[in-house]
DNA sequence: TGTTAGCACTCAATCGGTTGGAGTGCTAAT
DNA sequence: ATTAGCACTCCAACCGATTGAGTGCTAACA
């Protein structure tokens, strides 16, 4: 059987009624939707169809449907383009200054998190494909001494080495030359031992504190590949009763929304997605979902740039039953801005 | 009326069951408690003394009894140091390494949250009284200056200043033995405008320039002056029904601890504290709590200290049924823990 | 005089039965 | 093909009875 139009029409406003109350929708309430001209027996027989091909669930007999992740699939792919967005504006959104990474992000995160009413997730990009672009080692006294490395996008790592000895400050303008000469625009993935053994050989002497030192520079570059994550608005689960009803599923959801490692895990396998990279945004639904504990929650991601190539995500986590034309809205507009306003950040590399 | 050993005696076997069960005490089950010779009806009798006095409450007619916030203090005050605490070992505990101030906090609050099983907030050390270290600004390259600032405790703040026209090698050279001769061993509060046009007055030249880093210098060191939070385990508090079972305030409790600025707040009232600052431990139960939202709470809080003495603080959050006894001595060791591990990290400024 | 056994009383929680209403599926008429 | 009408189903809410934990009081006792 194929979905007609009337067929169409039916299960557009049982999704949308579903939407607004979150309680099963019934034939008469859908004969009383703007555009529905016949009864609600149609509807019933109309409902027993889309029933047994799957786009609708009734919970018990005698109850109304909701939309199955097949329903909201359909809504999502073929329903949503329909009516023209108009758009809002995007206000509150300063990204101007070339700020830290971070503070943008964080910044970003929040205002997601505000914007749409969902839990929010943003993840700095992964810093394995990001490149060094300064490396500079100072003497704080005589037994520290303060490594710091800038990335891309102004991403700055840094570190205190202890030593034993101090390292002279003919020494340390050394290292660094060796250092920058060495490194500069290397990716985290380019650095391995071969290439610490050959600068420790050009360094020559002072071989304990050499190595000590590389090593370290080396293990803060690489440190924290696995990219940060920041999330805003955890509690907004409370606001949807099919979420946060079952105590012991509402407190898995927010468990997974604070475990950074946890995120990580799901960041990298939604990343990696050929819808995502042909609209830059993707909407999953229900088990299409990577992560166990969002079984019966809807995850819209989208990815954003740096100049060169380098990616990182946002996400908002919500119902099913979520306003998926606000929040792909929100997304493309904030994944946007951010595109712009760090492009021209770490622009100053490449020009 | 005074309370006697006897009314001390079922009052602490009320509360202690209490911790156990979350439901309201009955006078046949304290009659069953080991060291209780009397029978019901007197304990009864007592009870109602005891309610009279105000140390427990009777949450309805025909019902048990259960502590009142002035029993819990009566409990936490008096009979807390009876028992004596078998001191446990603190193992995974490994502040060995001088590794950064924000490693170590964020691995303490994690460790303190596992422990207790109770949510659990770390404060970074109020950098208004922390003291510069070290500052240095390097040329990433024409247009940014990258500044970095460590503070007491290896606290290291950074950030990226965009330039119009570049610095010359030697005015940066210039520039960091100025700042370095300035600033170093001042507290955030001692650097005012007045230090600032000092500085750039005997910079002499590159007006501009000069005082745009000057400023930004400033701003770096000033800036997160209101100190970092940390938290961890915020979902315990679902295994305390009395505190989830209403969704209401289960998501108020969880937003609190996720909301940095009340934190912060939060932890600024409760560390200026008398009974704290005697034995750096404090315990307060439901309404001595200074946030509304965790008037149903109790929480416990320490101070730990760097070698300048700069404070951070500690806190868990729980039910008032809360381990007090596992609870401050958890905490206590930590305290101990993180005054050594920070002391000895910072001290290679003093010595 | 302090303690205790016994008893009547209270009240929240729980259980089973009833009811109401929303909603369906089917059938017969249009 | 559509629709009105009706019997049927099932959940949710309501209600009253019952249960049981727990109290307060009184009278008896050591």
């Amino acid at each position: 059987m194929e979905l007609d139009d009337r067929k169409i029409l039916i299960l557009n406003a049982i999704i949308e009624t579903y939407f607004e109350t979150g309680e099963p929708v019934g034939s008469r309430t859908i004969s009383k939707f703007p555009g529905v001209t016949f009864s609600s027996a149609t509807i019933r027989n109309e409902m027993q169809d889309l029933e047994e091909m799957g786009y609708i669930i009734q919970p018990h007999t005698s109850a109304g449907r909701i939309p199955s992740d097949k329903g909201y699939r359909f809504y999502v792919d073929n329903m949503l383009e329909a009516k023209d967005s108009e758009i809002t504006d995007m206000k509150g959104l300063l990204l101007e200054k070339t700020e830290k990474l971070e503070a943008i992000l964080k910044q970003v995160v929040t205002l997601l998190a505000k914007t749409t009413q969902y839990p929010s997730v943003v993840s700095s990009p992964a810093v394995a494909t990001n490149r060094v672009k300064f490396v500079q080692l100072s003497n704080v006294n005589e037994s520290q001494i303060l490594c710091v490395v800038v990335m891309g996008g102004n991403l700055v790592k840094n570190r205190i080495i202890d030593v034993i000895e101090p390292l002279s400050n003919e020494n340390l303008l050394k290292m660094n030359m060796l250092l920058n000469t060495n490194l500069n625009g290397l990716t985290v993935s380019d650095i391995n031992l071969e290439l610490i053994e050959r600068m420790r050989r050009s360094a020559g002497e002072h071989e304990g504190i050499v190595e000590q030192v590389l090593k370290t520079v080396a293990d803060t570059i690489t440190e924290d590949e696995e990219f940060e994550v920041y999330t805003s608005g955890a509690t907004n689960i409370f606001k949807y009763p099919e979420l946060s009803d079952n105590k012991e599923s509402a407190s898995e959801i927010i468990e997974t929304l604070s475990d950074r490692e946890e995120l990580r895990e799901f960041i990298k396998e939604t990343q990696n997605d050929e819808e995502l990279k042909k609209n830059g945004i993707r909407v999953m639904i229900g088990a299409e979902t990577p992560l166990e504990t969002m079984k019966d929650c809807s995850v819209v991601t989208a990815t954003y740039e740096l100049s060169d190539g380098v990616k990182g995500s946002i996400a908002i986590i919500g119902p099913k039953r979520m306003d998926y034309r606000k929040v792909v809205e929100t997304m493309s507009r904030i994944k946007n801005g951010l595109d712009k306003a760090l492009k021209k950040g770490s622009s100053s590399k490449e020009e």
